[in-house]
DNA sequence: TAAATAGGGACAAACGATTGTTTGATTTGT
DNA sequence: ACAAATCAAACAATCGTTTGTCCCTATTTA
């Protein structure tokens, strides 16, 4: 029959002293003598003593542990993502609780509820594609739990965030495809939520801007990201008289529908239609036709930047609200393949 | 300024009661008068009482929590799986600490100390491909702390395990293949661990007798899962003079490995040769040339069966060691495309 | 009518660790 | 040599909840 694990207070029977100078004996306090300390730790390591640490969360009001909320694992983007974030946790002995949203507000909103109940110090989110108010993240703060928000970011002001700009790489994307020779560039877009940026439109328009070729707005398609959606949209573009012979697509999801149906169609990628794409998955790799370019958006550092500015909001004393809201937006990258 | 959470104890001092009466209260506890009982609710409702899931976890010694780790999470195959535990845990009002061995069993190991350390219920393990002992898993005996084996189960005696048999659909798979007329199949099995069992290899053989063909030894080659390991074990396959004309692969990353090498040779895939795999990935509907078959091991519900299992082995107080090692096999599924 | 019973609560200990305050013993300074 | 300073360790409160036990007061029973 296996002893229970050992406490502290056991240690201080065996040695006949109190609990208390075990206690600071193990953590090393001056006012302890050398002799007992040695004691105690000698002993302690004897006996496999560990310290209990639901006693340690619920004396010091502090569970070391952070909610992480994503709308899904199965994209490895955000599997790439929950590396950055449990690599940043680990360093600083925290744990990680991971909540799926699939995209729905109101699981979101659960999932929220389940981790503030579980006293989670911090909480990182990227928003799900139904978020329109973050209204239930606010709350968080009447219970002192700071959020950051990442990859995924409400466009709001009054907030930690973390996030990669798609506005330049945008720019580079669609430039690419100019000097390539192309001059009917279609976009097809994700569905318009209020609160996300709309960076890679901005970014459409600009570099447009910077040719001096005029924006057709026939040619500015959206796509509620389901593969019928992307098909009506993409359908829609073939239909022009003059078609367009690049599309930047909304993300690599999109992009794999448009391209299966333009081969549907007959249509040979990045001959007759060039596709570029956001996300980089590994995977496109495998296709015999993959997007011409991808947008690198760097969900593993998204991850690791967001912890660390949890981290840096966790430790500082300051009062509520005085600490300034920081935004840190990481570049991304345009990779061509 | 926001008043931190309320307590038991200022229902108490409110109600001028003790705080025994209000946790009675508040479970509805038989010696607790019908007006005492709806007074506290009552104020503990107005006041947004919540019990302190950290006091509770401390003094129940029980934290609410399984750990669950898996190789990683960037297969989808694996983010299902986490779906069906969460979804189970959710259910029992359970939390889930998730973490990725990457396929290293120091890492294993580690994770494990790290949970235990933070005192989870239970444990829910798809084992790394590197283990080959299950010595660090046996140790939470003396914690009382249960274990599952899902899907990756090791192949030892005494453990509780829920696992999907690939044997059945072995045999589906390759009589398949021998109904399409194909005589030469070859199987490119994955690392021999001596822990994992080898119902491929065993469904591959036994298909072979039950349709009176010959193994041919030298069909059956080994690869290390990498890209390049796969590709020397398919080269090696095209260097014979009678060419296999049909491919088991130990699993999807392989499929594709072996029909991106393949292709690259000239092969028309599934004329030249077929492909059949394991897993199922949703991503193959998108190549030109998916495998021809697949074998579906519904990762979901082996991780919601494993979480079940584990549910019961919590609650059941028989003294440990009573309580008979459980192994539910589920049976996978021929899919053909 | 006195005693037994039940109902409704209060009291207090306990979980394991941390930490402010005290106490007692030894050393230091003058 | 005696007060003061220093050191080492004990004491005790505390975090929020649960739970075994005891107590008081009505009500019921013989």
């Amino acid at each position: 029959m296996e002893h229970k694990v050992p406490t502290i207070k056991e240690i201080a029977k065996k040695l006949n002293i109190s609990v208390s100078t075990v206690s600071r004996a193990l953590h090393d306090h001056p006012s302890i003598g050398l002799r007992t300390k040695m004691q105690v730790q000698k002993l302690a390591a004897e006996m496999n003593y560990e310290p209990n640490q639901t006693a340690i969360q619920f004396k010091q009001g502090k569970t070391f542990t952070l909610g992480l909320i994503l709308p899904n694992l199965r994209e490895e983007y955000f599997s790439s993502a929950i590396s950055g974030v449990e690599d940043a946790a680990f360093k600083h002995n925290y744990n990680v609780l991971i909540g799926q949203s699939h995209d729905l507000v109101d699981r979101e909103r659960n999932i929220l509820e389940t981790m503030r109940k579980h006293r989670v110090d911090g909480v990182l989110v990227s928003i799900s594609k139904q978020t329109n108010s973050i209204a239930h993240f606010e709350q968080l703060d009447k219970y002192n739990i700071p959020v950051v928000f990442f990859d995924r970011v409400p466009d709001v002001p009054n907030i930690h965030s973390v996030w990669c700009s798609l506005y330049y790489s945008t720019i580079e994307a669609v430039t690419f495809l100019f000097k390539k020779g192309h001059r009917q560039v279609a976009y097809i877009q994700g569905p318009q939520s209020l609160n996300i940026k709309n960076e890679r439109l901005e970014g459409y328009i600009e570099a447009h801007k910077r040719e001096k070729i005029a924006v057709n707005e026939s040619l500015i398609v959206t796509t509620d990201l389901s593969k019928e959606g992307t098909e009506d949209a993409i359908e829609k573009l073939l239909s022009f008289k003059t078609r367009p012979t690049a599309i930047l697509a909304f993300n690599d999801h999109v992009a794999l529908d448009t391209i299966q149906y333009a081969k549907m169609k007959k249509l040979k990628i990045n001959k007759d239609i060039s596709v570029v794409s956001y996300a980089n998955w590994p995977i496109t790799s495998y296709l015999d036709s993959p997007p011409i370019a991808s947008v690198e958006q760097f969900p593993y550092e998204q991850g690791s930047r967001a912890t660390e500015l949890l981290f840096k909001l966790l430790n500082t004393k300051l009062p509520e609200g005085s600490f300034p809201y920081e935004n840190i937006v990481l570049k991304s990258e345009l990779v061509i393949h």
